[in-house]
DNA sequence: ATTAAAAATGTAAACGTTAACATTTGTGTG
DNA sequence: CACACAAATGTTAACGTTTACATTTTTAAT
């Protein structure tokens, strides 16, 4: 493989006049700047990139810490961050951590040791490094959904609790009065708050909590079709579900169906995130859109903004949310 | 930030003890190892992973390139290299290549760059530096699901002529003689050899192929629901489709509902892929199941196998498919 | 033609490792 | 207690860029 040196050679001209060629063309005559394209052609050259990082001690890359990317929420995040990235010429590697903390942390090193400039999480865990900086400046860390308001550091999130309550809202506004909850994983800060907003949008309604229907696990669906059997099983009464992810919701509806129990008409639906496969449920899920491809752009933009200035990028953004009607949710009939 | 000359003074040995202590610990008296490991843990060294490329002329990563992260085949055949990458402490970079040219060559800087040591292909588009390989040696390159016979490179697909043919056989040993059919991007390899598949299945049973009852664009679930309005307008006849995909299945079942068919009463829908909703369609979809995880691992190992011997990884594996019958197929009434 | 300033190019150090090779220290044997 | 040999450690040259600084060439003004 050519190097800068075979160019130079070849090109009859320093190393520094080749590699200005490349990184600053307007400042090397047209004639030499032709003469050095030549070589490069021929050679087919290509800049090593990675002693070109070693030299400017940046690796125009970022990680992407997710616990896995079967859920379509995070690959909508990672590809936002790609999305930005791209743009911003700059590489996105993907790190799994399965949700271990092991994992988030041993990600962490690609940006400890410069080959990631910085790190976009999207996890239960919260990278060690950040809880153990001592530094009193924010690391080049972005934090996604999950948060704690100590953390110093950039992150980005929904408003979970008024989008829980919302959902509440919307459903009372039909006349539910009997609202189930399915939430996601618990061990979240996103879950608790979403629980906290459902519980709030009931008194906000003047409802009491019935904690008999409060069920939950993970957002996969699975959780949905297991939750909802056990709903069904308590024989408690409840004429709504909302559900913390659409999966989940189309989980549900797909119990509720083998169970007999007409959607909307027996019981509705709503569901969180508006993945893809929403608009094309059976019914068609009412949902609460959180666009995460959004998540993962300003993300990265807030991760831009830290090189700039790290202080300026320690903030907060919350990303607004929408509500979608579909066809999952309908008026209370009287009598029920 | 420390770097090893800093942990050599503070632990009072040579740079190459450190080096030694962290690659190579066998080699250094455990006396030794404890005073590097305290200086290492004392000034929270990393090793500079960059430097450490640089030097070792191997990055120890890899770039799979696909089209985007929305398809949950992809994301599964990220997922899957991702796997086997971390099992062998190699690390992933994500090239989105929007289906172009360009973007793919892009990326593949990366490995000309040795910022990665291979790259791993799902998309429409070959790269360049395959096509303009005149080195006689194959290059750190696995295509994935789309191939070219006459390329030089390791690759990894399923017997797409043979999938589609077992599903018109399947629909077949159900009475059904109208099977209608949706590809996916008749751009690619994969889908006209499904089509092939489909064709050759029917002949096989000594039917004959309606040329007006096949359909398609792309994989997603609205080229389902567009295709099988159309189906539907065409007023050919035809009791069962076949899907290139569970995405254009759950679009068609969805349209076919709308349109007042029922599935399967009225018309059988197949699928392929089994993604992780097909299982909780309505009614759950029958499907041949095609494990994109398994083509990520697959091609992971592949290029494992490449660093070896990379004559050896010049081959194609090809994994196995499997039906899953569900609900959304049925034996075809008499009379119809 | 001379000269000052600007433009273009060159020289060489630095980025932080790894590993080949050289040297020192330790161990066991006759 | 030499001696051979093994084990442990040290020295140093890469890896291929970028960039501060030094030097040369070009340009324009007198």
């Amino acid at each position: 493989m050519a190097n800068i040196k075979d160019i130079a050679e070849l090109a009859g001209v320093s190393i520094a006049t080749v590699s200005r060629t490349l990184r600053e063309p307007h400042k090397v005559k047209p004639a030499t700047s032709k003469k050095v394209n030549e070589a490069i052609e021929k050679l087919s050259y290509k800049t090593n990139l990675v002693a070109s990082s070693l030299r400017k001690q940046k690796a125009d890359a970022v990680i992407v810490a997710v616990p896995d990317l079967h859920n379509s929420f995070v690959a909508g995040l990672v590809q936002g961050v790609e999305n930005v990235a791209r743009e911003n010429g700059i590489k996105v590697m993907l790190g799994v951590t399965e949700g271990k903390q092991e994992l988030l942390d041993r990600h962490y090193e690609m940006v400890a040791g410069k080959q990631a400039d910085g790190m976009i999480v999207l996890d239960v865990n919260t990278p060690s490094a950040i809880i153990n900086n001592t530094s009193g400046k924010p690391l080049p860390i972005v934090l996604t959904c999950e948060y704690e308001a100590i953390l110093l550091c950039p992150r980005v999130r929904f408003d979970n609790i008024e989008v829980a309550a919302e959902a509440v809202s919307y459903l009372v506004s039909l006349d539910h009065k009997n609202v189930a909850y399915i939430s996601g994983s618990r061990t979240l800060r996103m879950s608790r708050d979403r629980q906290s907003g459902f519980r709030l949008g009931l008194r906000r309604a003047g409802l009491t909590v019935n904690e008999n229907i409060i069920a939950g696990g993970d957002y996969r669906i699975e959780t949905g079709v297991e939750a909802t059997q056990a709903l069904i099983e308590s024989g408690e009464k409840f004429t709504a579900i909302v559900c913390e992810s659409d999966e989940i919701a189309l989980g549900a509806i797909h119990t509720l169906a083998e169970a007999g129990l007409q959607v909307p008409e027996d019981i509705s639906v709503l569901g969180m995130d508006n993945i893809r496969f929403a608009q094309y449920g059976n019914p068609p899920l009412t949902t609460i859109a959180l666009k995460s491809s959004q998540v993962g752009e300003q993300a990265m933009r807030l991760l831009l903004d830290y090189y700039l200035d790290a202080e300026a990028a320690n903030r907060e953004i919350i990303l607004p949310h929408q509500l979608i009607e579909r066809k999952s949710t309908a008026q209370l009939l009287s009598g029920k």
